[in-house]
DNA sequence: GAAGAAATGCATGAATAATGCGCAGGTTGA
DNA sequence: TCAACCTGCGCATTATTCATGCATTTCTTC
């Protein structure tokens, strides 16, 4: 399918642009010893070839109103594509869901979730996610202390 | 703390930026109707006063090597501040932690980590976390299927 | 209502991104 | 082995974007 290669200037680059994704060609150069025209052509390249698939603004989640995160954990009602597919329709609606995978073992999905506060949190669960055909069990974990948010790739 | 004010421009501005980080100003004045030259001083103002964190770019995580994600959750040998911040900083120090929160409820902490196969994600567990003398107990789910990944915060 | 402060858009200069071009190095096929 | 072709490279240039000065407008305070 993709053939794209990925040298080791490449690979700086990647580095680079996930740690700080506004960092101009020039910077990029002098990080990499490449011209700053070379790593534009690459930075194109890797975004073209869809390596880099998007930039993103990192923005603070508590001054815009949401101390809250909360893992929450989910077991659907019964377990065929139907009830799947409208778990994950409705999980796409809800914009106060940032991640949700659906997982082995005990539970069957696991959601981060920020809210303004407990009220909103307990809404969310009783008002939302408890009352949908698909579900049967929620489980909720409030985040006491985040350790480590960056999602960056160990390249 | 914060007296900074963010109006409608404001998180409007933030939302777009939150979902395309590349944004031109001249892109942004379009779409919230400022001029760019607002938009520039705006997006200035929220990156100065810390309400845009910063900027990364997102990668394709399968592409560059590391297909396996995993939800891992901890539990500590004892719950003493000693044994969480030797905790945290073994964390600090792993790069194929991408995410960790300590949480309330029956598990101490839940990690989300990349690897690229079954072979590395047990040598984690067995090499890394489970001989650390924070550490007491282990648990791994293997993300089956990402329904949601955006990080987006619902403003 | 007046004065001062803050926000605004236009115009402009500075900074950055993208691209043309010639060159160097590598690959392929005869 | 050699010539032709391809790819990647940096320099120089062009195109685009960012940041800022300035005059004007809008908002706030007394």
């Amino acid at each position: 399918m993709n053939n794209a290669q990925v040298d080791d200037y490449d690979r700086k680059i990647l580095s680079l642009l996930q740690a700080d994704g506004r960092l101009t060609n020039n910077d990029l150069s002098e990080r990499v010893n490449l011209s700053s025209s070379q790593c534009s052509r690459r930075r194109q390249r890797l975004e073209e070839e869809g390596l880099i698939k998007g930039y993103r603004a990192l923005l603070d989640r508590e001054r815009l109103g949401f101390p809250l995160v909360n893992v929450i954990t989910v077991t659907l009602a019964t377990h065929n594509p139907d009830n799947a597919r409208r778990f994950a329709d409705l999980v796409a609606r809800l914009p106060e869901v940032q991640e949700a995978y659906a997982l082995t073992g005990e539970m069957d999905y696991i959601l981060k979730v920020v809210t303004p506060d407990l009220k909103s949190l307990s809404e969310f669960v009783s008002a939302v996610l408890l009352p949908h055909e698909s579900v049967q069990h929620v489980k909720t974990a409030i985040v006491l202390q985040t350790l480590k948010e960056t999602g960056a790739l160990p390249l």
